[in-house]
DNA sequence: AATTCCATCTATCGACCTATAGAATAATTA
DNA sequence: TAATTATTCTATAGGTCGATAGATGGAATT
């Protein structure tokens, strides 16, 4: 359309990645919304971040929800993928568990405040990306769920158990770390073997009954 | 004291209850603040529960930061009290963890919405009650990992754990059902006898060594 | 060198929201 | 019933914030 000589873009054309700082400014905007929240944010804050004119950032997002959109994305990306991958691997309930806490930890490393942003502030994304992002979230629950059940049926996990309700309990337990791991002087493969411990053998049938050691 | 005859106070002075639907607009204040986050909410989204007019909740409170200091106070009143004196009864670590686990979860019946905005919005509170209401929270987490510890040193529970991280990790697990115990169709004592296991379960020492079930 | 494009800037509008002042009404007490 | 006190109202000031329009300067392209 615009610029061009004979042939289509003849030129070495500049399609090259527009916006080239996109990454930061999402970066920054993470971080603001992680710190005070959505609505307790202003765009003011986020330029300052970067040392911007506040109406600069809208040459990188449209409106102030959008950016949320884009944080909240980064901050599930992946999360269901790998996880449906861990839960097709051929090996126990006990073992595919132990990776899903895992995995569901690790990311707090290179992008916590995505992934803060997105457990805390989803709420507040307009009602279409809102729905578009929770299906993720609850195909998520739906793996963590099925690999519990799987290890009823395979006798690893005890009888009886609610997996939604353990689901929620997992789920919960490791989420909360978002919240807590950049204070807390605690390192990922730590919380991921602790937290994975405790639900291991928290669900495991216990081999034979013995009165709680008196004395 | 009311109803004196004789000496002072000769008339029935008018001393009752000041603002008589107080307890009524702090409610509404908690569940807008529960629903849309405090500077998601405005003081007019409050006033519409209620029926009446945005500037006539200045009669009740003296600003919105004040409406969640006293929202964020019946959040988390009695949760240190209670726990202490579980912590202090003459039973089983186990025992105890399960009933503070239990009594953690019980309040989201009568006040959830109170205990949603105090653990998703302290943060907004100004500096001071902020501090204030964090002791509170971090007196709680000590007497988790308290029973925690003594339930290691007492041959109760597993030794070699971490008893932060299993505190955070019980408290994120309990903590998170703030937020989904309104969704799901599950009591609350059904959610505390399975977190309890769970728990009990995964911090108990395990008598015997059992491969898993192979086939 | 001229042109086009990218990134940031200045300036500002309009909407929304908290909080105050003071009038008006309802309830209670004398 | 009159006086007093409690509660809600109207009106609006004052501030903040998101978003738009258009200008500016520098870098890349031709």
């Amino acid at each position: 359309m615009i610029g061009m000589t004979v042939a289509t873009l003849p030129t070495t054309r500049r399609n090259a990645s527009q916006r080239r700082r996109a990454p930061e400014i999402i970066e920054a905007a993470a971080m603001v919304f992680a710190e005070r929240g959505f609505h307790g944010a202003t765009t003011q804050d986020i330029a300052d971040v970067l040392g911007i004119r506040q109406a600069s950032l809208y040459y990188y997002f449209s409106s102030k929800e959008a950016a949320l959109e884009l944080v909240c994305l980064r901050g599930v990306e992946g999360f269901f993928e790998t996880g449906k991958a861990i839960a097709a691997r051929p090996e126990s309930a006990q073992k595919r568990l132990s990776l899903l806490i895992s995995s569901h930890l690790s990311p707090m490393l290179d992008r916590g405040n995505f992934v803060k942003v997105f457990l805390n502030e989803r709420q507040h994304l307009p009602a279409e990306s809102r729905r578009r992002i929770g299906r993720w979230s609850r195909g998520l629950e739906r793996i963590f769920e099925q690999v519990i059940e799987e290890g009823v049926t395979a006798g690893e996990f005890r009888a009886g158990l609610d997996a939604r309700l353990v689901t929620l309990a997992v789920l919960g337990m490791c989420n909360a770390a978002s919240s807590w791991y950049l204070k807390e002087n605690k390192d990922v493969p730590a919380i991921a073997s602790e937290f994975s411990n405790l639900v291991i053998y928290g669900l495991a049938i216990r081999p034979a009954k013995r009165r709680p050691t008196r004395r």
